[in-house]
RNA sequence: GCCGGGGUAGCUCAGCGGUUAGAGCGAUUGAUUCAUAAUCAAUAGGUCACGAGUUCAAAUCUCGUCCCCGGUACCA
């Protein structure tokens, strides 16, 4: 009985190049997520894209003497390009600025307004003198008037951690321009959070399967739950889809709105892409699909809030609800990992201390990757990356152990049968090693599906080396000079276990298993590939998505059937050792930048 | 300040009331040589941040202290 599963993946900010640690915290482990499940045999959609308004766009924008709709146009091919070389198996990768994502998030604020979750409050904004720009409080510096640290934020003081408003700085000044702000009053549009604190409340007391910390920390907010703005003022955004504001250019509704409706938008637009364009229902309007969402710790407030009193408020109203069927789902996990760090430091792009995926991606393959960050990476708690660990991982742990021991049985095979060996008589230690590894499909089938991956991918590696420690017990290449019908037994039988430990590494290093699939004499995809789309809107705008055809996969999550004669292919090895001298580039790059 | 998470072997991290606290890597020793000098086995290595408490039993629960990370509602 397949299971439709929504994978709702965090959206990257198109501001600029994304690094390893936002790829750490929501990319690679929804994908692992989300490929186990398909080849589980499960529906999955799995939905993303750039979030592409806001503030920190408009004035990256500015500073390079371009419009926010170019920026966020290069960014978008960038980290487009990112996630696809990542194999980051979306099943539509889109972004805010489509027509459709408009649209919904239209609807979304029109519906709640109609409905009065949405209040109109008046507050005092900061105004560049200049160019008369909003100037969100942390863009906004000037003296604590607390400790008297000169270059404290509008929204707190980084020296002594005290909590502020712009209007306590002494001497404030834009960080744009350097100016003093204006300070004036401000109409915007607050989204009335308290309305749904006793629903809220009572659906995240059952969530008992969440991490603690999401659920403790959601909990917890609902003590003291104010309304919250969901309109800026600035140009660049969604139009508030209220007649008095049709024209007017400079209030526009809040990035954070719009970027989580970008859940329910993109599965819209995935389903009229497919053109079925009811087929989103089949998750949002259906109440045993399973909801996970995953993102870095930072974001789990308007996941877990936010986005859930959207839901509610909406309901099955609205346009593209139209009053039918059942109301939207609610989350059903929030999966949140915690930070990267970069060698003891924070990721900063200003500082220099980064690594951009498609810097690292050009020198160094996927896989390699993928496995740092899920086997060391930040899931229960902030994780440091290093280059000596990471080039010590991919030798001694993934060449040494999986790599290996594909390259020695592989070998073997090939050169003293060409194909796969007809076995005789299988020992009870044959059958032992052929026993436990098929039995990984179920112990590490269930901790991908518990969103456990580091212990999900040790576990993998725990069965290679076990297959490792079989080869070395039996020791075909000794047998093979005396007893030829016993060293093809072996052989068959670690072949058996290569190629479902494959299956099993697949979700975690998808493209060394498609090598090692088309070595084992196989042929299709077992897990991709993936591609880009160009789309057309109504409107005659294109864009590009991030897609691909993951139901012709021929990977499935079960034991295999290995056919005795197939040929293989002459084996190759799966990854490449670095060199130690690595390290020291890379710490030197890093000092340059 | 307040809220949440974390501090465990040389390193990176699991474990989160119950036999003598675990893994990988590193170290030492031995075996092996099919394989990318890759593998396999054994040994050594820890007052589980610190202090107090609850309990037959605490790394695990409670309280206090110190340090690190995130959030704190106008960054996303």
């Amino acid at each position: 009985m397949s299971e439709y599963i929504l994978v709702a993946v965090a959206w990257p900010y198109a501001s600029g190049p994304r690094h390893l640690g936002h790829v750490a915290g929501f990319g690679v482990p929804a994908d692992i997520f989300a490929r186990y499940q398909r080849m589980k045999g499960n529906r999955v959609l799995m939905i993303s894209g750039t979030d592409e308004h806001g503030t920190p766009v408009t004035l990256a924008a500015d500073k390079e003497g371009i419009t926010p709709k170019q920026l966020v146009d290069r960014y978008n091919e960038v980290i487009g390009n990112d996630l696809y070389q990542l194999g980051l198996s979306y099943d539509l990768f889109t972004r805010t600025t489509t027509r459709n994502h408009y649209a919904v998030t239209q609807d979304l604020f029109k519906t709640l307004y109609e409905r009065g979750y949405i209040i109109v409050q008046t507050t005092l904004g900061a105004f560049s003198a200049s160019t008369g720009q909003a100037l969100p409080d942390r863009y906004i510096e000037g003296t604590c008037p607390i400790c008297g640290y000169s270059e404290a934020r509008g929204d707190q003081c980084d020296n002594c951690g005290s909590q502020l408003d712009p209007t306590d700085l002494i001497n404030p000044r834009s960080k744009v321009d350097g100016q003093p702000p204006v300070f004036r009053d401000s109409e915007h549009f607050f989204l009335d959070l308290p309305a749904f604190a006793a629903q809220l409340q009572a659906w995240l007391v059952q969530q008992e399967h969440w991490r603690p910390n999401v659920r403790s920390f959601s909990l917890n907010m609902l003590a003291d739950l104010k309304a919250r703005a969901i309109t800026r003022d600035l140009e660049w955004g969604i139009p508030i889809p209220l007649p008095e504001y049709a024209d007017r250019n400079d209030k526009k509704i809040y990035v954070w709105f719009d970027a989580v409706i970008g859940y329910l938008s993109a599965s819209i637009e995935w389903a009229h892409n497919q053109g079925t364009p009811d087929a989103w229902r089949e998750w949002w309007q259906n109440p045993s699909a399973r909801h996970v969402y995953f993102m870095g710790k930072d974001n789990i407030v308007f996941h877990s809030i936010i986005w859930p009193s959207m839901l509610l408020g909406y309901g099955n109203g609205g346009t593209f609800g139209g009053g039918q069927g059942e109301p939207l789902h609610l989350p059903t996990n929030i999966v949140s990992s915690e930070f990267l760090t970069m060698e003891g430091k924070k990721f900063s792009s200003s500082r220099g201390i980064v690594i951009y995926v498609r810097d690292f991606l050009s020198r160094y393959d996927p896989d390699p990757l993928r496995y740092f960050l899920t086997i060391a990476g930040p899931e229960n708690q902030d994780t440091d990356f290093t280059w000596a660990e990471f080039v010590r991982r991919n030798n001694e742990e993934l060449v040494a152990t999986w790599g290996n021991l594909v390259n020695r049985t592989l070998t073997n095979v090939y050169r003293n049968f060409g194909c796969v060996p007809q076995p005789g008589r299988l020992s009870d230690v044959d059958q032992g090693v052929l026993d436990e590894i098929a039995h990984g499909f179920t112990t590490v089938g269930e901790l991908i599906d518990a969103a456990r991956f580091q212990a999900a991918i040790k576990e993998t590696m725990r069965l290679a080396s076990l297959v490792n420690n079989y080869l070395s017990e039996q020791e075909p290449w000794r047998v093979i000079k005396t007893d030829r019908e016993r060293a093809a037994t072996i052989l068959y039988v670690a072949l058996r276990c290569v190629d479902n430990l494959k299956l099993m590494f697949t979700p975690f290093l998808p493209f060394s298993s498609q090598q090692l699939h088309a070595m084992l004499g196989y042929s299709g995809f077992i897990a991709g590939p993936l591609e880009f789309r160009e789309y057309t809107e109504s409107d005659g705008s294109t864009h590009r998505v991030l897609t691909g055809a993951y139901a012709t996969w021929v990977g499935r999550w079960e034991p295999t059937d290995l056919p005795v004669g197939q040929a293989l292919l002459q084996p190759a090895p799966l990854f490449k050792k670095l060199d130690e001298s690595v390290v020291a580039e890379e710490l030197a790059r890093l000092e340059q930048a």
